[in-house]
RNA sequence: GCCGGAGUGGUGGAACGGUAGACACGCGGCCCUCAAAAGGCCGUGCUCGAAAGGGCGUGUGGGUUCGAUUCCCACCUCCGGCACCA
């Protein structure tokens, strides 16, 4: 017979899709579109190409594509693109260590992503094909820019930025891990440059309401954007420093303190922390220790239960709620980046405040007291599981009660408080509700070479100047040094820097700063569907068609940045007229990562495996399907190579079951009536597959159930083969197995399927085949095995009619030995029959 | 500390509140073979028993239920994320 030969089965089927382009959709208006099937859009997060293609990519891609197949057959128009992100970092560092330009490296490994994915037979539109380092893209992502700067969007400011030293570069917030650089481990430091941002602060609440809109996101992933969003509630209050004239807002998510304020502290980056301290006694003492901040590395700065430092000002600013004058420290413990960079201590009700308290030996005064016992405010609080504190207990009191200290509010408890002294507050216009985020604005510019240049210019008359529309791509120069010196690379590059002003004609320079990557990778969805036009990003008629993106597939890596970059953007974009969409993603499937040996594959551990070489020896089809069938897609899973081993013996099994029924259906005329006895038997099972494996894939793609419930199928009918090959019913069962498990396992092992369901059907194209059916007749079968359970343990097993009533299967019960036996004489209570199922006897 | 998620055989993992361990890996036995590879069949939670048949079993302790891996409460452990956020 002939043996399972997956490289050539892959390389038949990979040319008849190449050739036919039959993954190839048109827009509308198109021809080849057909505007009665619903449309797909089913995505899967662009790579970063970079050397070759890994396990991790396999993975993506092999979930993503079961997905889309099983959407075609379901009669939906999919949509199913490729493109790569392929400007970046390394291929930046390749390029300062080794003079090979970043475009060469990039293409390279492009091309062997391309070949790579081709070999592995995913399902793509090669015809959307992108990348967004190509003139023709980052145009447009140019374009985006200036749409951002015209509506004030993307602006410029000056801000004390993490530096990595090592690689010379600004580093985002979020790309400092442990006040390291997330790409290399340098400690970062702390540097003041002017830096090109995105507003995304503007759109914090509507990130956060519109959570609403998704269909179906994991939870935990929303869970982690709300919590990055970090929205809280309270009051923003001015604290005067009446010598200097100079007011100090701060934001307060416990209003309810405030008469509890007894010092006031400033960040060390406070922009008017040196008018507090020039030309006073404090002076040296302040900036020593704001220098001294200054040289600390962040990460040390971070750690928790660190002692508390701070040097007195020697000033006060006036608490609004009582007039009281409280002395002024700056300290670390207080940050810049939230809030406003001040805060009101309440050292009583503030474990950070309490601490720095003890160690400066500052006034302590507690404003909220543990309601008394037995109170109604007790008697809340207890129940809202606050421990029960006696009256000036240990401080600081965290917890709610009875506001003391606190002049007209004394006696109320804190949670009304609160909007009293807001409303009061307003009222004496010292200070207004407020709401706070931890969310920063994106900060956008990067000192690199390899990147989309940002198309600003500077001219010495007309100042800031936008590069005019039909100026765009403003080109990446060609140059010979791609080390950054402190500035960007693009800055040696002087005949370009050099340009007029299209405004007023007179010389003008480049902005040297390139994009964050993050940008191309926000809108590359929506260039995919109108890849080629030249007018415009898109046409917003065809995106109008093709968005939302159906269903997102990628790591929980990207749960929070890139997935919240490209939220932003889309409502940005739609905001502006250029779209018609809120959410980019409507449903978002995170698959988790696959380990090797319990552990992270890396190339320092040694424990990476690459695809090509499982694919060399066992076929696409083979590392596929042993991918989905490692577990719940969103789970990791660990790699063992005897598991490849045991799905490609699965494949190799169908294939030889295929070829076997194949052979005989040509020389018995198949019957097709359903036969009885073991071929209605596989018939059922069958049906019982087929039912099986769209409701795991539909409820939340369980592809280890559903190719399991295929394996089932398989043995079932290696078992029961050889008494079925004589009668024509049999062959006829046994070939509309075969073909029912082709038809399954397609989404996973696309070319086996494709190959085996041809040979049985006469050719037939299976991917044009819509997803089968099962029959819910057959699901129910002639007889069954009722379980018997004696106080809820299993005591006996039989057989009875499907159609059995439930006095049948009591009497069936009854009758029983072996339930007999344990009843042993005791009184039956009552009985509990699952239909069909279970008969439980309850006895006492 | 806070927020997520998870604890089931030797292993990866299955189980609408209803026969726990599907499917697969590994292991053992048998068949085929001169032999091996490939393939096929059977067995495989622990434990007592020759067998029939028992007992115990889903991290721990409680609860709801005729019946709990599943629902509720408390705790323990592990993984992921965030962390001086005012």
């Amino acid at each position: 017979m002939e043996r399972y030969d997956a490289r050539k089965i892959e390389a038949k089927w990979q040319r008849i899709w190449a050739e036919e382009g039959t993954w190839e959709v048109a827009n509308p208006g198109q021809p080849g579109f057909e505007p009665d099937r619903p449309k797909a859009y089913v995505l899967e997060m662009l790579p970063y190409p970079s050397g070759e293609p890994h396990v991790g990519h396999l993975k993506t891609y092999a979930v993503g594509d079961a997905i889309a197949h099983f959407r075609r057959r379901h009669g939906f128009q999919v949509i199913h693109p490729m493109g790569y992100d392929s400007f970046g970092l390394p291929a930046e560092n390749n390029a300062i260590k080794t003079g090979e330009h970043p475009r060469a490296a990039t293409e390279a490994s492009i091309e062997s992503f391309r070949r790579q994915f081709q070999e592995w037979g995913i399902s793509l539109d090669w015809s959307r094909e992108l990348s967004t380092h190509s003139p023709s893209y980052y145009r447009w992502t140019q374009w985006i820019f200036l749409r951002l700067f015209e509506r004030g969007l993307a602006y410029r400011a000056m801000a004390p930025v993490q530096w990595c030293p090592k690689d010379a570069t600004v580093l985002a917030h979020e790309q400092v891990i442990d006040g390291r650089c997330e790409r290399c481990g340098t400690p970062v430091e702390q540097r003041n440059l002017e830096q090109w941002f995105f507003r995304i602060t503007d759109y914090a609440e509507r990130l956060l309401a519109d959570f609403e809109r998704l269909e179906t996101w994991p939870e935990h992933v929303i869970t982690m954007q709300r919590n990055w969003i970090g929205r809280s509630e309270g009051a923003e209050v001015t604290f005067r420093c009446e010598e200097l004239g100079v007011d100090f807002p701060v934001f307060t998510t416990r209003p309810d303190t405030l008469f509890g304020a007894t010092f006031f502290v400033l960040a060390p980056e406070h922009p008017e922390l040196e008018a507090m301290v020039a030309g006073t006694a404090a002076e040296g003492a302040v900036r020593e220790y704001v220098n001294q901040v200054a040289r600390e590395a962040v990460e040390e700065r971070g750690d928790e239960g660190r002692p508390k430092t701070g040097v007195a000002l020697g000033r006060t600013v006036t608490n609004p709620v009582n007039g009281e004058e409280i002395p002024v420290f700056v300290a670390d413990y207080v940050l810049m980046d939230y809030g406003t960079g001040a805060v009101m201590a309440v050292p009583a009700h503030d474990q950070r405040d309490f601490d720095f308290a003890q160690a400066y030996d500052l006034p302590v005064r507690q404003v909220i007291r543990q309601a008394k016992r037995g109170s109604a405010e007790s008697a809340a609080a207890v129940s809202e599981g606050i421990p029960p504190k006696q009256d000036g207990a240990e401080l600081p009191y965290l917890g709610d009660g009875e506001m003391v200290n606190s002049g007209q509010f004394d006696g109320i408890g804190n949670r009304e408080a609160f909007a009293e002294i807001v409303g009061w507050l307003a009222d004496q216009d010292r200070g207004s509700e407020a709401v706070n985020y931890r969310l920063r604005d994106w900060l956008v510019s990067r000192q690199r070479y390899w990147g989309a240049p940002i198309p600003i210019l500077y001219c010495g008359k007309c100042g800031m100047v936008p590069v005019p529309d039909e100026q765009l791509p403003v080109l990446l120069p060609e140059i010979e040094d791609y080390s950054p010196q402190g500035r960007s690379p693009l800055a040696a590059a002087e005949d370009w820097v050099a340009t007029e002003c299209p405004q007023c004609g007179g010389p003008a320079s480049r902005e040297t700063d390139t994009m964050d990557t993050f940008v191309d990778s926000s809108w590359y969805f929506l260039r995919y569907l109108d890849p080629g036009n030249e007018r415009a990003p898109w046409d917003r008629e065809v995106a109008a068609y093709w968005m939302p993106v159906d269903q997102y597939i990628g790591g929980v890596e990207h749960a929070i940045l890139h997935l919240m970059y490209a939220r932003f953007f889309t409502k940005a974009l739609t905001d502006m007229g250029h779209l018609d969409a809120q959410e980019p993603f409507a449903n978002l499937f995170a698959q988790g990562m696959i380990t090797r040996d319990g552990a992270k594959m890396s190339k320092s551990r040694g424990n990476t495996v690459s695809p090509s070489d499982f694919i060399e020896r066992y076929g696409a089809d083979s590392a596929r399907t042993y991918i989905c069938f490692m577990g719940p897609p969103e789970r990791g899973g660990d790699w063992t190579d005897e598991g490849v081993e045991g799905v490609h013996r699965f494949l190799a099994r169908l294939w030889r079951l295929g070829l076997e029924v194949a052979a005989l259906a040509s020389k018995v005329e198949p019957d097709p009536d359903r036969g009885n006895g073991e071929a209605l038997a596989l018939r059922r099972k069958a049906h019982w597959a087929i039912e099986k494996a769209t409701r795991d894939f539909e409820r939340g793609f369980q592809f280890n159930t559903v190719i399991a419930a295929v394996m089932e199928l398989v043995n079932e009918a290696y078992r029961l083969k050889d008494g079925l090959l004589g009668e024509p019913s049999g062959v006829a069962a046994l070939s509309f197995a075969a073909r029912t498990a082709a038809s399954l396992i397609q989404p996973f092992a696309p070319h086996l399927g494709c190959e085996i369901y041809e040979r049985l059907s006469g050719g037939e194209r299976l991917t044009e085949q819509p997803w089968p059916q099962a029959d819910p007749a057959m699901l129910q079968s002639e007889t069954v095995t009722v379980a018997i359970q004696v106080n809820g343990k299993l005591r006996d097993r039989v057989e009875a009619p499907a159609d059995a009533s439930e006095a049948d299967l009591v009497a069936l019960a009854d009758a029983s030995p072996n339930v007999r036996r344990h009843l042993d004489g005791k009184e039956v209570v009552k009985r509990v029959v699952v239909p069909g199922k279970l008969v439980n006897v309850v006895v006492r």
